[in-house]
DNA sequence: GTACGTATTTGGAACGATCCAAATGGAGCC
DNA sequence: GGCTCCATTTGGATCGTTCCAAATACGTAC
């Protein structure tokens, strides 16, 4: 603890070595706890090492090793709380693991994640977990990536030509099946007018969604009309301003299956202002459950995609890339859960 | 681009100087865009490092130049937006800066951050930013972090003896001013009982707030009753649950200045639960700004504090230190900004 | 006393880049 | 030719750690 050079020379295995009368090599091993030393060399070095305030330097030992003790972590944007929650689920299981992080925000640009790759890339993380920017293309991404770093791709496809010489590990959430069970879930309640509200159509995810959607209207039989697919911006204020939409052709939807959370809350404000009570006279589902959701009025049933534990498991997938480097590629969806609260009531009878 | 060794060992200088005929030493100039090598050389070098799609080693590099290109950013909530959004700051100023922020989070564990502060200092980062769990001790997070590497704290004190010798810069939140200006502002409104709602006494944050409270409320000499500060957990539901308290006995304050947005929210919700219609029957304001304050109903009144530009600005501190080893301590105190909303209306008349 | 086995320790050469002092090769001048 | 001056290049040592093959010490059995 008492620092002996409170401003002095960094302390190294050598200082010990020679303060102890042994060889480097000696000291070395009793920092990797080797059982080859004698018990009582190791407590000797052991208290020189506290005695001097000795600061190992994983730096150095990685490169004589060619190992890498970090996982660089790239998101596309950091402020968001659902990649917050993922980006504190990749931490814990990394530093459980004795890793480090390193971080980098692309800020949903391209350019921007690209220089992000290649500055982290020169520390020599073990691996990248990418959730890319909208519009990130695959071969720019693997060539700032290099064929060397095993890569996890969060989230979101790249985009562009998927070169098949390459192979990457992903982990997705199923929109998919989300909005089918969502809908089902309505169904099951007695509606049978249901519209699909929000989002931006060309996002990869609002595309599966709105797939899930239609597959549940379609394997039960219900038709669907066009003004029942409304796009807006994925923002509240954008989703209150569309909320007409669904009302401006004969016959009304009964029930919404909104894009996310924030659409559907926005959707709950534009029908007050109609004079409909949404969990009462209108039924509608959200998507991610943020902590809103819960305390909305009415609280909003919604499908949970667990930000932290998708993190964790990411986290998990690359590491265990890193331990076996030749084993198939691993393409994931996790499956989302349907979260059923008051807003998806039954029709009016 | 083309990779000729695609599962090849790594390329190194080595490498490109043998293809090029040149030294090793040629080659690190250019890398480094030395003005000392020939223009033709130079040419010939980078094509070759092209080619062979070299990676820069920054660990090697760092290890002979006994530099760094890190930054450590210990976090103790990183799922929580304002701590996230903080980062992202961080990350921005830190990567225009040419390094890389390595990521920790200590899950408001003072084990935990001891444990983080250890594993991150091995990777030798140019300084540490800290936002220290609760009940953090100054002695040892200073024990972990040494006395090498220069240390930001952001946003709280470290508890326990302050060590004389050791210095540290700080950066914080007005949280007295910030309290102040929000009690003054209801005062302005017409309020006479206002309530302190929310937080934890023993924090450092809601003692500083509520010291504004009491300044603002004993400026004009209004009375203050014991029941009028209520202590919760700072959530949503505990805030929620909470309410009741305020009306427990006479005379019922009219108006409350909450600990932060979340409990501003639950409040909200624990009022409209007795019948109070908030923003109406009953004025208040957060602490804050998260996102959802501008969206509530009523949107909220609160105080901003700005996290990004505090991540930036931290950042900033740090460099300018790592420039600067010598310089005195800082301690800056950021004002945080009074917006103003729906939530804050006058006493009924 | 020699040989052998086990336990422990060790010097020197890596890892990949950079620093440094010194070398190289012209061009220009006397 | 010999000289200096300049631009350019270079080998070897170095950063802090680990690997490796070999050395050392000390019993114990023959």
């Amino acid at each position: 603890m008492e620092s002996n050079t409170p401003l002095g020379r960094k302390v190294t295995v050598r200082d010990i070595a020679a303060a102890c009368g042994v060889s480097r090599a000696t000291v070395s091993l009793v920092l990797r706890d080797s059982p080859l030393v004698n018990k009582d060399t190791r407590a000797r070095v052991e208290e020189e090492l506290r005695r001097q305030g000795y600061v190992y330097n994983r730096a150095a030992a990685n490169l004589r090793r060619r190992t890498s003790s970090s996982i660089a972590l790239v998101i596309n944007e950091l402020a968001n709380p659902f990649f917050a929650e993922f980006a504190a689920g990749v931490d814990d299981v990394v530093g459980e693991a004795g890793m480090v992080t390193l971080l980098g925000s692309s800020s949903e640009s391209p350019q921007r994640e690209q220089a992000v790759l290649g500055s982290l890339i020169e520390h020599g993380p073990g691996g990248i977990i990418l959730s890319p920017a909208e519009g990130s293309d695959a071969r720019q991404v693997l060539a700032a990536v290099g064929a060397r770093t095993p890569l996890l791709v969060f989230n979101r496809e790249l985009s562009g030509e998927q070169p098949e010489y390459a192979h990457w590990d992903s982990l997705a959430l199923d929109n998919q099946q989300g909005a089918r069970e969502a809908t089902a879930h309505l169904i099951a309640q007695g509606h049978r007018r249901i519209a699909f509200f929000g989002g931006h159509g060309d996002s990869s995810s609002c595309r599966q969604r709105r797939a899930g959607y239609r597959e549940a209207m379609k394997a039960v039989g219900f038709p669907m009309a066009p003004h029942w697919e409304v796009e807006c911006l994925p923002t509240r204020l954008d989703a209150a301003r569309c909320a007409e939409a669904l009302f401006e052709a004969d016959p009304a939807p009964t029930a919404a299956v909104c894009y996310n959370d924030a659409v559907a809350l926005g959707l709950m404000h534009g029908l007050a202002e109609r004079g409909l009570a949404p969990g009462q006279d209108f039924a509608l589902t959200g998507f991610d459950d943020i902590a809103e959701a819960a305390l909305a009025t009415p609280s909003l049933t919604t499908l949970a995609a667990a930000p932290r534990a998708r993190g964790r498991q990411a986290a998990q997938m690359l590491l265990q890339r890193l331990r076996d480097p030749d084993a198939e590629a691993r393409r994931i969806v996790a499956p989302v859960k349907l979260v059923i609260r008051a807003s998806s009531c039954p029709p009016l009878a």
